[in-house]
DNA sequence: ATCGCCACCGTTTTT
DNA sequence: CGGTGGCGAT
């Protein structure tokens, strides 16, 4: 009876609820109510996939207000700022007004605007700009360009290595020592100074009040930690906590957490140790399953009815995580009878998989299913890119998530360092972008001009000193009495921004002339933005911790009404569709990562992949394309994705469409079918644990080590060859005797040694 | 020594 | 798109 009504309401859409606790048992089911209203101490929500736990939250805290708690005594904890914000619309919903005053959002936000308010009385620095990932990357190369890198040889290792050292900076989740001790070795001996990246990175923030997103928690963590007196006003102030997404937080969060509720351990922890995809930045799912030793006496409460999809999906998702290494703490069964069997179908190229998905789109659409209940998600931005020229071409609408933001091209990034420098005159960051914008100055000049502006504590003072030479000094001198008239009066920020698009307007022209008015839209977009704003701190904080989706050509009206959805997999946590495409799912692409050998990231991918799978609700496709083109010309044959390799049969509708696209395809292609027999292996015959163990069946060869020149190999497709020359440790040219020279890379093909 | 321009390449995931 | 390397101009 429960679960009627509770479905009910859902297919609704609407929850209309009076008040009191009679209602809301009739609207959840047991252990759902059990949750939503427990107050005497820590609960943990152990949830699936689609078993309501948002909803468990949302009927949390209109419940609380129900009972007559003052709303400036919730704190909302959320993974994004939408979240937090569609949850507080939602129990508003419920309860038939607003819940202004209900404190909630991501921790980066609380954790701003409780340092900004806190930090002066305790002497923690309080004026600060807050830089975000792509700024981060912007600093270490600074850095790196002022150490001196020339004398252990005029190479510099390639950007995409540095940036990966990057990551390892940038996000706590692995010491820079780590990675360089390791895997990063070899840039020790170009550039011995790059040990101390690290430290000059900290040193930088600090000396030009820059704080990253770490930065933010840990300084909050510390605040409550070292302050026994704030901890405590805070933690009276917050009576209830609610955490969402909890096995995506990090130790560091669950401290926050912990800290919060010292006085009385009222918290509400609510996730799914099966969705952890965020470890790459320190995200410890370790975290939920210790929650009850962390909050003695801890509630837990598990939801394993999935109200979310069909039958058909769900048996297909449970298998997909019950070959995960780890076990799960629950299995899930829903009652949503019928429903189609899930399909995997492999096509014969990205083309083809991109007409796939559009036909059945079209088709669900004659059916009557609105576009905006469907939904394409792949493993990494660029993998939609053929699907979005398809899309165009038959004019389908779609909105792609989890893009390009706003504040990260370059146009809005000028603009908004204008601001910061006004803000924030020891932005050297910001002053480095905005200097390299006068014409004929370049990085060089623009040091010597930061030196400057060093030496003197008035920044501006100090660049107006600077000798400018007499091929620049006219833009040089525009730029400083522009700043000069705007840090003297200080306009509301939409009259600021105005003046500095009058000032960056030619710039604009100059620097992007091909495209520049399409760039101009974008910063009107900007100020409308900012016309929300009457404090200009607050935007900047806001830009950098929450930057806006970019709409390219759609109104505010249509931006997402009677959309496709396009998504990364990452963006699409937490969302629902009746029809769910996931493409690319093939080896290579989908366990990304070239680091297959490290058992925690690739079970990761696997959760991804089941993350994936659960945002459907009716129809689920999984699509591979057999082909890829890869490095140059050519294509390579690429295999299944492993975690669906060895699923059983029952639970998925296999499709090996190659016996229909092959004749479709290129003459060269059909030519060479018979070569090609190594299909996805869908039977039983190889063992789940291929990799690592498998090695006395068959041994690829992965690495250049087990190589050399003028070896014999084979490659399933191309043949017999001879090594050539070995240019990365991961890449090997080969002249093939019947397809001519190659370059083959080792984590994609499947190369044997021959005798 | 420094800057601008052109041609080419390769994309994880993100608060 | 943004980064990079080479080359010619200043």
């Amino acid at each position: 009876m429960q679960e009627h009504l509770f479905d009910n309401r859902r297919q609704n859409g609407r929850e209309t609820c009076e008040e009191g606790p009679d209602s809301f048992a009739r609207a959840l089911n047991p252990a759902q109510f059990e949750a939503v209203t427990a107050t005497d101490g820590p609960v943990l929500v152990i949830a699936g996939a689609g078993s309501g736990k948002t909803r468990t939250l949302v009927y949390r805290v209109a419940w609380l207000l129900a009972q007559g708690v003052a709303p400036e005594s919730i704190l909302l904890l959320t993974f994004t700022r939408k979240a937090a914000q569609e949850m507080l619309r939602r129990a508003g919903e419920l309860l038939g007004r607003t819940c202004s005053g209900v404190c909630g959002g991501t921790f980066h936000a609380v954790a701003n605007t409780l340092l900004r308010r806190y930090a002066s009385c305790v002497g923690y620095p309080s004026f600060f700009t807050i830089i975000d990932r792509g700024d981060a990357e912007g600093i270490i190369k600074l850095l790196i360009a002022s150490l001196n890198l020339s004398g252990a040889g005029k190479r510099f290792p390639s950007k995409r290595v540095v940036l990966n050292v990057l990551s390892g900076v940038v996000n706590r989740a692995r010491p820079l020592d780590d990675l360089l001790s390791s895997r990063y070795s070899h840039l020790l001996q170009f550039a011995p100074d790059i040990a101390r990246l690290d430290e000059l990175y900290q040193q930088f923030k600090r000396d030009h009040a820059l704080m990253d997103y770490d930065d933010l928690l840990v300084n909050f963590k510390n605040l409550l930690q070292d302050h026994p007196e704030v901890r405590r006003e805070l933690s009276h102030r917050f009576q209830y906590i609610l955490v969402d997404e909890y096995q995506d937080t990090n130790p560091i969060q669950a401290r926050i957490v912990a800290l919060i509720s010292e006085t009385h351990g009222n918290v509400m922890a609510v996730g799914d140790d099966a969705q952890s995809i965020y470890s790459f930045r320190g995200a410890d799912y370790k975290n939920i399953i210790d929650f009850p030793t962390f909050f003695p006496g801890t509630k837990v409460v598990t939801l394993e009815e999935n109200y979310r999809s069909v039958q058909p999906v769900l048996t297909l998702t449970n298998e997909i995580i019950s070959q995960a290494r780890q076990r799960y703490t629950k299995k899930l069964f829903s009652n949503k009878e019928g429903g189609e069997i899930p399909r995997i179908v492999a096509l014969s190229d990205e083309q083809d998989e991109a007409c796939f998905v559009v036909e059945h789109i079209l088709e669900l659409q004659k059916k009557g299913m609105p576009l905006e209940q469907m939904a394409v998600l792949f493993r990494s931005g660029f993998h939609s890119f053929k699907l979005e020229l398809a899309l165009n071409a038959r004019q389908i609408p779609f909105v792609k998530r989890g893009g390009l933001k706003l504040t990260e091209s370059a146009h809005v990034k000028d603009m908004l360092s204008y601001f910061r420098v006004l803000e924030n005159p020891s932005d050297f960051l910001s002053w480095n972008r905005i200097l390299l914008l006068l014409e004929k100055v370049g990085p060089r000049t623009v040091q010597k001009m930061l030196d400057s502006v060093r030496s003197r504590p008035d920044s501006l003072a100090g660049l107006a000193v600077f000798p400018a030479k007499a091929a620049w000094k006219e833009g040089f001198d525009a730029l400083v009495t522009t700043l000069r008239q705007l840090q003297e009066k200080r306009p509301p920020p939409v009259d600021l921004f105005d003046r500095l698009l009058e000032y960056y307007t030619p710039v604009l022209e100059r620097i992007y002339y091909d495209d520049y008015p399409k760039r101009l839209a974008d910063l009107e977009q900007l100020k409308n933005i900012l016309a929300g704003y009457d404090d200009l701190k607050t935007f900047l904080d806001d830009a950098a911790l929450d930057p806006p989706d970019i709409d390219t050509g759609r109104t505010r009206e249509n931006s997402g009404e009677g959309c496709l959805v396009l998504s990364t997999i990452h963006s699409a946590k937490g969302l629902e569709w009746e029809a769910v495409f996931v493409i690319s799912l093939a080896e290579g692409r989908f366990p990304s990562t070239k680091h297959t050998d490290d058992d925690d990231e690739w079970e990761e991918e696997r959760r991804l992949l089941y993350v994936a799978a659960t945002r459907a609700k009716q129809h689920l496709f999984l699509t591979y394309p057999r082909r890829l083109v890869v490095h140059g010309q050519g294509f390579e044959t690429v295999f299944l994705t492993p975690f669906l390799e060895h699923l059983p049969q029952s639970c998925a509708h296999f499709s090996c469409p190659h016996r229909q696209t092959q004749s479709a395809t290129s003459g060269f292609w059909a030519g060479h079918a018979g070569e090609d027999q190594r299909q996805p292996r869908f039977g039983a015959g190889n063992a789940p644990k291929e990799r690592g163990n498998a090695k006395n069946q068959v041994s690829y060869l992965t690495s250049t080590r087990a190589l050399a020149k003028d070896m014999c190999v084979i490659h399933p497709f191309f043949g017999r060859g001879v090594v050539e020359q070995i240019v990365t440790p991961k890449s090997v040219v080969i002249h093939f005797d019947r397809h001519g020279r190659k370059t083959i890379h080792l984590d994609y093909a499947r190369l044997l040694a021959a005798s």
